[in-house]
DNA sequence: ACATGATCAGCT
DNA sequence: GCTGATCATGTC
């Protein structure tokens, strides 16, 4: 008889459970066990002497059909994620795992032709590309720093090609899974090895072979979103995660991993370079890396292509207007004139608003009654197509009243606005032209995301009025001029991380036009135009940006320059989550007091929206600089909390957006 | 999370 | 004393 510890996928705290079995199993092998009366994954992690319960130990079901282990590196790697992020490493192992199928549709896997590049690398491109080549073989951690349009994917096709010269493969990350088109095309072209994508719009055939595929000797490119992290590859010689600085990289349920930082670690365990690339990257990098030798630096586009001039305009209505009646709001008069002139010029322009509908907030003109949601504590949204007022995280929908239901009166007032909004002013503007929107609400599947990005670039639409799934990566020939509106909110938005990420934003919207000869331009339309943000912009000054940004951050004590956990507190009654929530912080307090004085804690409050689907939440926010400590005192408190039910408690480590 | 057993109000 | 609802507890 032998003894195993397993790691099972259960949610709860200690999921390293012990079974014994007559058979013989390594470190790896996934295995049925009984849990309570079910049976469940499990994952072997060790053999282990008998422990002193013995009578109560079951025994190890059966090997797991769909798939017989894990390579001991994958799963060493899979143990440190979970440990690091305080999540079950069992229930991690299923979360990652693709489900099985009776019976996998044949996948073809499509071979790169190898093309030479069409042009020469500029001094620039070369001198990074040797760096990293150097490189290759053990690890190393390059922030590619470079400005829009400065070739980046240049220096990853050379570093492909080389590593698999060697033999070996590439890992290739991005953000979104609207972005791989473009990427597939580019690597089919130049790279002559096995082309592979991953993301959730791949059929379940498609994933298993995929998984069959990277455990492989055979070079392969695959590119993929963030969960390809976790993909069992064999034989990575480089990691590439391209837009380091975006938000999509970090996973916000289950174990909520930063593909970024996970990166880093897989590089170093493997030995092989990392490059993180970016137009814009994140203070956290820019810190790291900055005045060091894997900080390489792009300031040229290769056809010397001038950057686009970002010129910022008052959106305030002067008083001696207001009152009139606007049929150009929410555009000003300079932004109508100068999407006319690109359109006689037989150019495309891109409108950027982060938001949905019509009108974000309705409220009665008369009484000043206003529409909330019943199940969320937020106001309901105007959505013109279906007239309704729409709740934006949960499916509550009411029809648009045709008056006040609490006074009567005849005329309620439209607040802020949407895509929706800015493509109906710009068809009463532009009858003649095609408007054209892209956005979770016109856009629901891939195909039909390609289909708008085709339509766009065959110009059979003018101006395309998107959120920022638009700005992402796109390259768009004939796009001179971009309109960015309600900036104001995201600078405005309680983060600490809010003016990053504004400056983030405007500058990859910066690098969407003037990729042609032709100089490119952005407007954008502040209500606070006085705001020294976007003094910096207007410059391209992003080394004094970072230095202001920096200092703020160093004064604070804020990420860098401490780590910080979230810790959520969930109950469908609200009393519950303030009671739990205090509880907990209380527990934290004192083992605080006891422990990990530097540690602080901040809190218990309402969630940023207390309520959500009926749902409550109120936080505790846990800083130090001391990640040790942090750590500790995290996975010591989970151990002493108990949860009451009707309660549940969420652990975000290095949290990106507070909820 | 989920299933199990304990505790208890409301009822024939 | 029975039944369903709510709560507390353990999962090798």
């Amino acid at each position: 008889m032998n003894f195993f510890k397993v790691a099972v996928n259960t949610p709860f705290n200690n999921s390293e459970l012990t079974y014994s079995s007559d058979d013989t199993w390594k470190r790896g092998d996934l295995v049925l066990v009984p849990l309570s009366k079910r049976k469940t994954l499990g994952c072997i992690l060790e053999n282990c002497s008998p422990p002193p319960d013995v009578k109560n130990i079951k025994s190890i079901d059966s090997s797991y059909e769909e798939l017989s282990s894990l390579h001991e590196d994958h799963l060493d790697f899979l143990q440190w994620v979970a440990s690091y992020y305080q999540y079950p490493l069992g229930q991690h192992i299923a979360d990652i795992l693709p489900r099985s199928l009776k019976r996998p549709r044949d996948i073809l896997v499509e071979t790169g032709e190898g093309e030479d590049l069409p042009y020469s690398l500029t001094s620039e491109q070369v001198e990074a590309t040797n760096k990293i080549k150097a490189a290759l073989g053990r690890f190393e951690r390059f922030l590619l720093h470079g400005v829009t349009g400065s070739g980046k994917t240049t220096i990853y096709l050379e570093t492909f090609r080389e590593v698999a010269k060697k033999g070996q493969s590439g890992l290739f990350l991005i953000p979104e899974i609207n972005l791989t088109p473009q990427f597939i095309e580019t690597f089919k072209k130049h790279l002559k090895m096995k082309v592979l994508t991953y993301h959730s719009s791949i059929s379940n055939s498609e994933k298993l072979k995929v998984f069959e595929e990277v455990q492989k000797d055979e070079p392969y490119i695959l590119i993929g979103v963030r969960s390809s992290i976790f993909l069992p590859f064999k034989n990575l010689g480089v990691l590439v995660l391209d837009e380091e600085h975006d938000g999509s990289f970090k996973q916000e349920d289950r174990c909520p991993y930063h593909t970024r930082d996970i990166g880093i670690k897989l590089a170093s365990m493997r030995g092989f370079p990392i490059i993180l690339g970016s137009a814009t990257p994140t203070l956290e990098s820019l810190r790291a890396l900055k005045n060091t030798e894997s900080y390489i630096r792009l300031k040229k586009r290769p056809k010397e292509i001038a950057m686009p001039i970002i010129e910022v305009i008052d959106a305030r209505t002067p008083n001696e207007k207001k009152g009139q009646e606007d049929n150009l709001w929410p555009f000003t008069e300079q932004a109508i004139k100068e999407l006319k002139e690109k359109l006689e010029a037989n150019e495309q322009a891109l409108v950027f608003v982060n938001r949905l509908g019509f009108a974000s907030y309705v409220q009665c003109r008369s009484c000043g009654r206003d529409f909330h949601c019943l199940n969320c504590s937020t106001s309901l949204k105007y959505f013109k197509k279906t007239h309704s007022l729409n709740c934006q995280f949960c499916d509550f929908k009411m029809p648009y009243p045709e008056s006040c239901p609490d006074c009567g009166n005849l005329k309620l007032l439209q607040k802020g606005f949407g895509t929706e909004k800015l493509a109906e002013v710009l068809r009463e503007v532009f009858p003649d032209r095609k408007i054209g929107r892209f956005d979770r609400d016109a856009v629901k599947t891939f195909n039909e995301l390609k289909d708008v990005l085709k339509d766009f670039e065959e110009q059979k639409i003018d101006i395309l009025v998107g959120t920022q799934m638009l700005s992402k990566g796109h390259n768009f020939k004939k796009v001179n001029l971009v309109v960015l509106l309600g900036i104001d909110g995201q600078l405005n938005f309680p983060d600490f991380r809010s003016n990053e990420k504004a400056y983030q934003l405007i500058m990859q919207t910066a690098g969407r036009p003037g990729r042609t000869s032709t100089q490119g331009k952005v407007l954008i339309q502040s209500l606070y135009p006085e705001n020294k943000i976007f003094d910096y912009i207007k410059d391209y000054n992003d080394e004094e940006f970072f230095d202001e940004e920096i200092t703020i951050r160093e004064s604070l004590t804020y990420p860098p320059f401490s780590r910080m956990t979230a810790i959520y507190i969930n109950s469908r009654f609200q009393e519950k989550a303030i009671n739990e929530c205090q509880k907990a912080a209380g527990i934290l307090q004192s083992l605080i007091n006891q422990h990990f004085s530097e540690v602080d804690l901040l809190g218990p409050r309402p969630g940023i929206i207390e309520k959500r689907a009926n749902n409550f939440t109120w936080t505790i926010l846990l800083r130090s600089q001391d990640i040790g400590q942090l750590h500790q005192l995290v996975s010591n408190f989970k151990r002493h909390f108990k949860l009451i039910s009707g309660v549940s408690l969420k652990v975000d480590v290095d949290p990106q957006t507070l909820s």
